[in-house]
DNA sequence: TCATTCTTTGAAGCAGATCTGAACGATTAC
DNA sequence: GTAATCGTTCAGATCTGCTTCAAAGAATGA
């Protein structure tokens, strides 16, 4: 027995609730003889009885009580999968799988997922580290349905692709250098003030190159005098006087309790690092979708 | 939603274990045109898109995923059912509801599902107290599938009833007087040697009759001097000097340990109490009740 | 005991759903 | 660019299930 039939399981269940024939036909819309054929059809099928005579009436054999138990579960099961498909409509059910990049995951994501636990508990949502290149080909494979990935520039909205994305946060760079250093108090520091000084260059992936970037902007070519892929690591190297360094604000908050570096905000044209959101062409439409999104503009503020 | 079908669950499970329409549609014997018009079936009663083109392929929506969960867990119950039935009709699955009078569920039933626990423990047994008349008629209603029930006489094993019966056990009565009572070591006790002496009668139920027929078979009519439902109480009767008695072995083995009281077989046309298993005309085929049945056999020789 | 009534079951016809086969649009590989 | 692969759509054929009608078995009442 390969085939099996929900209706049939529901007659039987119907069944055993009224007791007769003729009284599970008027539940179920149907005529006696439309039960009764399923009922003997569903018996073949099983191979083992499941009604007897009993009287003018029939009973449920031991076989059918068997059965009726799995039946009670399979229906059940059926009934939750509908309730959470129904959810799932409204966007208060269902899986958003997210790739992100490493420093986003403690910084955007588990907020996101502690809030979406209190305001959509039906929601899950599954994490994958990935770094940018990485996050969309996940993306476009359909191994996840959110990325989040880092670029200098914000992207061009553009709908006509396979993405739309949306920029969740433009964190300004600011200027770590040593406390002692003479531009460390100056009223309006520039990025092309900093032109002469060893740099210290950032990170891992597309961001190590931000640095150059930003500095060429301004007009020059840094001296890229060290390099290092933790921010902790390059802040220690700024207070020991090896160089400056440009560091997202959301990432040198406090310079790690380093008293011996100064964070300056830039004065003008201040490079920024974007955080990028991108879901797949007409995913932004899925409630589900939307609600992950809205906690990670949330995260964003906090 | 309220009108499932498990075969388009089927599909959807297959698909997202091979990935392509066509896959699916050679793995199921179908055609991909099948495949694909259930599948958008399915999607329409769900009224949450379940497939969405990726290049020249399909690939599952959130909603699908999460109608995978519940599909799986629904064709596991299913397969689980399957198997179960399988056993059944084997006679190595199912539940026989047993209704048996007080003194049999210590004295047989128990032992019985004790024994079948270790030769068929797919078999369960649903014991229920009755007497024998309730048991009888739980028994023709379908709420039991097995009575036991006490009788005098063996039943004639009529095959055109509704009811088929056995004889589980024959237990002889034998006689219970006080030690130093003159007849206590005759050499060959007949009931009718007992005719002047006072009788206590036992049992509640059916079993209330059995002196007074068994007497009554052997010539004479009993003196009633007093009845007690238990035959501790009895037999305590009997060894105070309050009268005779007549006892299934079975219940007066070892006389509960009362020195005063002798037990005495009875030589002659010695009655007997029958143990009768009886089960709705047919039943005796299946497998199942059938190996309760044995069960309830062995238990009368241990 | 007989008739009535209720229940279940069976046969034939019909309606709906599903499957097949071919054609089309789109995408990928060579 | 061309060919092959994949998914979908449409029309026709097939199948399953339902309804109607009819009959048989069993219980209730007189």
């Amino acid at each position: 027995m390969t085939e099996w039939d929900i209706k049939k399981l529901q007659i039987l269940r119907t069944l055993n609730e009224r007791g007769t024939v003729t009284a599970t036909a008027q539940v179920l819309l149907m005529t006696p003889s439309a039960v009764s054929q399923q009922l003997s059809n569903l018996a073949k099928q099983v191979g083992v009885p499941l009604l007897e005579a009993h009287g003018r009436r029939v009973r449920l054999t031991g076989a059918a009580r068997l059965l009726l138990r799995h039946a009670d579960a399979v229906l059940a099961q059926l009934e939750r999968a509908d309730a959470e498909l129904a959810a799932y409509a409204k966007g208060e059910a269902g899986e958003v799988r997210v790739g992100a990049f490493a420093t986003a995951v403690p910084a955007l994501v588990v907020p996101a997922v502690r809030a979406l636990r209190g305001a959509h508990p039906g929601i899950s949502v599954r994490v994958r580290e990935a770094e940018a290149g990485e996050a969309y080909d996940l993306l476009a494979a359909g191994d996840v349905d959110l990325a989040l990935s880092l670029a200098a520039q914000a992207p061009r909205e553009f709908e006509g692709g396979r993405f739309t994305q949306v920029t969740l946060l433009a964190d300004p760079l600011d200027v770590a250098l040593p406390r002692d250093h003479p531009l460390a108090r100056t009223a309006a520091l520039r990025l092309a003030d900093l032109a002469s000084e060893p740099w210290i260059f950032g990170g891992s992936g597309p961001w190590s190159e931000i640095t150059r970037t930003a500095c060429e902007a301004a007009g020059f070519v840094p001296e890229q005098a060290h390099s290092a892929a933790g921010w902790e690591a390059i802040l220690a190297m700024v207070e020991a006087g090896m160089g400056v360094a440009l560091v997202p604000r959301m990432a040198g908050a406090g310079a790690f309790g380093r008293s011996g570096v100064a964070m300056r905000e830039l004065a003008a044209d201040r490079p920024r690092r974007h955080v990028i959101a991108a879901v797949r062409r007409g995913a932004e439409a899925s409630p589900t979708v939307s609600h992950v999104l809205a906690a990670l503009r949330g995260a964003t503020r906090a």
